[in-house]
DNA sequence: CGATTAGTGCACGCTTGCGTTCCTTAAGCG
DNA sequence: CGCTTAAGGAACGCAAGCGTGCACTAATCG
């Protein structure tokens, strides 16, 4: 046809269900997990209930599918940068920014939504941690790996747990206690606390 | 009446009230926020909800009270213990079970609970932070200051930012990565990360 | 003992949302 | 163009919970 109509064609098929799971994960970091409704996120795909739940059987489905969809890998994500030629102060400051952009932005939306409120959900939780902690957590340990190389970092620093540190903090700043990081913060954090937790003496 | 009743007896005024705000402190620990219901707090306290309604005029409201009410405060969680003749490793290793234990109890649920998932009560947030963050950090300078009186923690440790690392690392552990955290992993947070951040070089 | 106060239990009106049904309309294909 | 497939919109049954109203019952007091 030729004249527009006045509401939106209808799209199907494949593109339907990508403006579905676009649309669940839009609503999905806009409002959370207890706000998260199928209604909402029907009006925001333009499409009918009756569509979404012609393909998934759940919300929680529709959730998890939406994720896998949209949540940004690893390598997206971008922890394991390009650090070969950076200091290990240069190199952490780096991966605090990397880690606090991802927080700031809708997957760090979409990855407090569900570790923190949809606690009833483990499969939700283990494609939060598969994306997000594991990676970033293989990232640190290489880049204090490769500190260790320079002569910049002890050898015993190279442990999950240290790895775990500025991720622990910049976390507790913004989930505990709401604050935004800016780069005054990181550079503090990787002065006050990862340099002299690493360094060689 | 000397015949007890099959039903409890019913309580009145203060008690009651007492009743109705322990049972709401206890569902909360227990069910989370998004799960908390007056209904099944009347329940709980074997009363009506229109004796909960004559009294608070919300559920929010319910919270709040019950969680002034209950949360232990600051002296008793703990935080300011007697760290006075040990060594800054001890002190370090008594507050880290301090505050593993208090994010194992009741209290720690309902942190989470308010924190976490009753993000749009900025109140309930302030409850939190004024009985757990305010003086854990406070205790924690504290602890570090001797510390540096002893000659074994720098005096450029003694900052917000060093003082939020432990209880950054804990919590990272049990909320995020759902972890029980044992006396040995406590030991390995303060001999990997605690002391080779604080100790004199 | 009677009056007053207060609590319990139940039903309610209302709202919200999950998931389903169905009719109408749009899209695609032969 | 007609048929088939599929989508949208509305209404629904249901469940759950917030907050209210009310009748009956229990507790307290003079």
């Amino acid at each position: 046809m030729t004249a527009t109509p006045l509401v939106a064609q209808r799209k199907r098929g494949a593109a339907l269900e990508d403006a579905i799971r676009e649309a669940a994960y839009a609503e999905l970091t806009e409002v959370g997990y207890a706000q998260f409704s199928v209604e909402a996120v029907a009006a925001r795909a333009r499409t009918g209930k009756a569509s979404i739940y012609r393909r998934w059987p759940t919300k929680q489905a529709l959730v998890m599918d939406s994720l896998c969809a949209w949540l940004p890998t690893a390598q997206q994500c971008g922890f394991e940068g390009d650090y070969k030629n950076l200091s290990t102060a240069d190199a952490l400051r780096q991966i605090a920014r990397t880690i606090t952009k991802v927080l700031a932005s809708p997957a760090g939306a979409a990855m407090r939504a569900v570790k923190l409120e949809a606690t009833a959900d483990p499969e939700l939780a283990r494609e939060i941690d598969d994306r997000f902690q594991a990676p970033r957590r293989a990232a640190m340990l290489a880049l204090l790996q490769r500190g260790v190389e320079r002569g910049e970092v002890r050898p015993e620093a190279v442990t999950p747990l240290v790895a775990d540190v500025l991720p622990a903090v910049l976390m507790h700043r913004v989930i505990l206690q709401r604050e935004r990081i800016t780069e005054r913060d990181i550079t503090a954090i990787i002065e006050q606390i990862l340099i002299p937790l690493v360094e060689v003496r």
